[in-house]
DNA sequence: ACTCTCTCTGCAAAGCTTTGCATAGGAGAA
DNA sequence: TTCTCCTATGCAAAGCTTTGCAGAGAGAGT
């Protein structure tokens, strides 16, 4: 079927050793040594066998990439930032999905640890502690999550949070709504802190409401609530929570942005197709996907502690207004 | 660091090839040797190497999946149900991002080739010609294209054209424009033959505007090219290209529905945000996904050509209303 | 008591490649 | 010519597991 080393070395009438060297060490054929083992390689249309490689290498050349949901528009954009960026560094990325799922996620790196040469954990879900256990199995790097040990991808959060709040108040709103996301999500703890912070030094009044599931549907169901707390704006986990807040505003009959103004977090694609079309704080998904593959690869996710933070930037688009009853100032 | 099978057996006291069964072919070994070496196994954390098992045995338990495009929300679903499924089966999946572009699809292909048990290569761009050749490398299920040789599952994209022509044709629409796909693109050529074929059955009038790039924006760029034939619907190649069709309508002051309706096909996520909601004709992307798993690990993309067709379902929403001037019949 | 059958375990080869070490041969220097 | 030093190549071990074959021991049947 498909041929091995011994056969194009066997053809070429050299040594496997050689044909072995042709691939991965040519400076050490003579040229037209080298010359005639590819020329046969071709023929024969051999490809090196990348688990007898890996197995006396200890080198797989893939990388892990596990997201919380493949689903969300989250993730595209850093799952093909990275993959582009490990291709071109001659790596692979297995992705996986753990539907949010600690239990899911401890699993799966646990089944790709000797598959991989180390692992993106996007959002993770699990306990601190579990990260340090499974450190110890694969070289991670932790994407959009504070953990101490391996390297850490951030996105500034806070300042796109203070950055939200500033906007609003500067539209005259005065009574603000946060709708956290779900238990576990280092992101949702940072955006609340940080909303809190930002509320308490712009005399903002601040009502929040969580945990949810970062999904649309949670949005949407949280509208209600959100409509009798009397905010005239509203901050969320994410554009999907945002979107579903919408949703559910409108639903209700309550104008958005002309009652109640809903501002998002991440800037997914769709933000930008809905209408009102959704004010958000975009977050670098794919600067962190290149990021996160850059210092797995450099650092082999260990070497001294790296956090690198990544900005973060305040859209604004329709879903904001002035406060109603409250003339922009 | 991590530990072998000889470390567990020296513990265990029995030879390798015991610990290997205990494993791989517990009914082998009698319950109390079986429960010892397991026990000893789970003290030293081992975990078998997937690559000296894989040398073996020459399975990998990974499946490729490539995709045209990631960001593209028609493939998640597609993704996470497969990867869904082959994880029930013990297997993983290798996501692979090809970019739209053929060459990359193929060397794609050719590297993963030894490191996967088969592929599933969605919506490919290549060459029929191509995929008979790769097929001789790998085994492989193509999903969303009609190809002689490997299993195929198709989603009956003629009947929801139909169904989206029935739709209009009700509304009284009688001049429609088809905003067609890339080239390359075998649903592109399938849903220009059903729809030219409903066309003149229904005795309406058809223009064919095309290729294009299957994105939002170049579905904005047709916009105008759509306005100018002085039609009265739309139908686009897939959801993207129709809501940004709807964009770049609206953008030149076109009412949608009212002045002209539009129609996708795809029915991602996104369709459902946008306010007008759109009509687009449902593909069964999740059962696509876990058919095509189940094809490539049942009949391991050999045995008999499969050709798996899976129903598509038109979803009315917004986007669509009567033609102008023709009150509904 | 003997043989036959089974069950369980051990032995060793095989799978394909990489790589440290050894060697052969040639070129250059003395 | 002889010796030294390189360069290019060969040799063989190692990496970890699976699996066909064989053997040991126990239990059963006669």
């Amino acid at each position: 079927m498909s041929s091995t080393i011994r056969d194009v070395a066997a053809a070429a009438g050299v040594h496997i050793s050689t044909v072995s060297r042709a691939f991965s060490a040519p400076h050490l054929v003579s040229r037209e040594t080298r010359d005639r083992v590819l020329e046969v390689a071709e023929r024969l249309g051999y490809r090196p066998n990348p688990a007898a490689r890996a197995l006396i290498t200890g080198r797989t050349h893939n990388l892990g990439l596990l997201v919380a949901d493949l689903a969300n528009p989250f993730f595209p954009p850093l799952i093909k930032a990275a993959a582009g960026c490990a291709r071109e560094r001659g790596y692979h990325v297995v992705v996986a999905d753990t539907d949010e799922d600690p239990v899911v996620e401890e699993e799966l790196v646990l089944a790709l640890a000797r598959q991989v040469d180390g692992i993106l954990l996007c959002s993770p879900r699990m306990t601190n502690e579990a990260i340090g256990r499974l450190r110890e199995e694969v070289p991670l790097v932790v994407v959009n999550r504070v953990v101490a040990g391996p390297p850490v991808v951030l996105m500034d959060l806070a300042a796109g949070v203070r950055a939200a709040f500033e906007h609003l108040t500067a539209l005259g709103h005065r009574a603000v709504v946060l709708v956290t996301g779900p238990r576990g999500s280092w992101a949702s703890g940072e955006i609340r802190r940080a909303a809190t912070a930002a509320a308490r030094s712009a005399g903002v009044d601040l009502t929040v409401l969580g945990p949810n599931p970062p999904t649309q549907e949670a949005g949407a169901a949280a509208a209600a609530g959100v409509l009798r707390t009397g905010a005239t704006a509203v901050l969320a986990y994410n554009d999907l929570v945002a979107i579903g807040v919408i949703e559910g505003l409108v639903e209700a009959g309550a104008d958005v942005p002309g009652r109640i103004s809903v501002v998002g977090i991440d800037d997914i694609a769709p933000s930008r197709m809905i209408s009102p079309g959704l004010t958000t704080v975009a977050t670098p998904k794919a600067a962190a996907g290149r990021a996160a593959v850059d210092l797995l690869l450099e650092r082999g996710g260990d070497g001294v502690t790296a956090r690198l933070t990544l900005g973060t930037e305040l859209v604004v688009r329709e879903s904001t207004a002035p406060a109603p009853g409250r003339p922009l100032t």
